[in-house]
DNA sequence: TAGATTGTTAATCGATTAACAATC
DNA sequence: TAGATTGTTAATCGATTAACAATC
């Protein structure tokens, strides 16, 4: 009953299709084909063919891709019908950021508490949610139905507390430490690492200037 | 004249390498071979001493990598012994978030200013920057030799500023609003799509749901 | 039916891994 | 010198692109 695996470079283009959909459609168009989908998305025609059939048929020949339909679809294979329940763990600048974002919301990730050591940030509300001391995060994983943690505390602290985590039950972890970390098999992460794409883009102004002498 | 051209793959693992090499500096080790290295990172010690001999022969037969010559070597790689000047467009939370960290500041990346549209926010200070209105945002770019402009505005106000900017000499894009930016060639851009990221999460979250019926 | 465009197989390209000769 | 480990070539693997038969 194994499905067959899907490439992470696949799923790393859902969310983009995902959105270059949902514009077509607010803008009322009904129907593309991959050709058309190609040349706004600068992307080859094939590769929109090969990756949508990873998923299924979801084409009809001689007519293209009916857009409303495909939105829907690629919305259901990346969860987003699913509501997904999350905690932000560190209510620092970035932490409150994330809070703050209403959009997470629209997509069906609900934000349901959040977590400091600091005690003068505790009591605080951020977007109607109460921030609590770092003691009651292990019952209120548990108690709540946490999917999620956001985390978005200094490095040394994030190893300790994901043990935590997975301990009571977190499925995935949306790691903005600067850290690798050690989870067990079936607890999802992602990392964003803002320092590394900063020093990519470091890496691309000075190799240009580097080329062209400027 | 012309360099060999080194592949987006090989130059997005740098900053991984950068930041093991800089924790094992900081912890005193001497030497490292690719296979210990390997074993730390999890990653193939060929994958290692190809990516490094990208650039050149770092390592000595027989005794391995001199840790802290090579932590130096990857930082000029990727421009870290260069200073870059950076803005910020947009003072809302992450605005805020980004323009507090200190790492940037220890890389080489300088904060000079921060703008917004919002009257009610102009003239606060961010660590000791001044918000600045939107209109003084094109001479400000061009008489302080800023490089980069970070830009955590709404999409739909990014694609405007992104001409002015680019009239105006900046080198690359930091990009957080979700949209993808038209830029000429020489300009460098930098996405981080936060909502595409926490997608993708959710997709492994469900699919291994999926395969594990829990 | 004829034209258009998908779904899918085959060919190509690039990235990763393995192997080993060079050399410290 | 012998042992270790790089630098680099060759083999493999996977991802992208091209081509075209199937089909709406």
């Amino acid at each position: 009953m194994e499905e067959k695996e899907i490439s992470q470079a696949v799923i790393g283009r859902l969310p983009r299709y995902f959105r270059y959909l949902g514009e077509l459609r607010d803008e009322g168009v009904e129907r593309i084909s991959s050709q058309e989908l190609s040349e706004l998305m600068k992307v080859t025609a094939s590769q929109i063919r090969q990756d949508f059939n990873n998923f299924g048929g979801f084409g009809q020949q001689g007519y293209g891709y009916n857009v409303e339909y495909l939105y829907e679809e690629i919305g259901k294979i990346l969860g987003l019908d699913k509501k997904h329940n999350f905690v932000i763990i560190g209510a620092g600048n970035l932490g409150r950021a994330l809070g703050n974002y209403m959009n997470f919301e629209r997509r069906g990730f609900i934000f349901r508490g959040m977590f400091d050591q600091d005690k003068k940030l505790i009591g605080q509300e951020v977007r109607g949610v109460k921030i609590m001391g770092m003691e009651e995060l292990e019952s209120f994983v548990r108690d709540n139905n946490i999917d999620i943690a956001v985390l978005t505390i200094p490095k040394t602290s994030a190893v300790e507390i994901v043990d935590k985590l997975v301990n009571n039950g977190i499925r995935a972890i949306w790691n903005f430490a600067h850290v690798d970390l050690n989870v067990p098999k079936g607890v999802q992460v992602e990392n964003v690492h803002l320092s590394d794409s900063l020093m990519k883009l470091s890496y691309n102004i000075n190799r240009y200037m580097k080329e062209n002498d400027r």
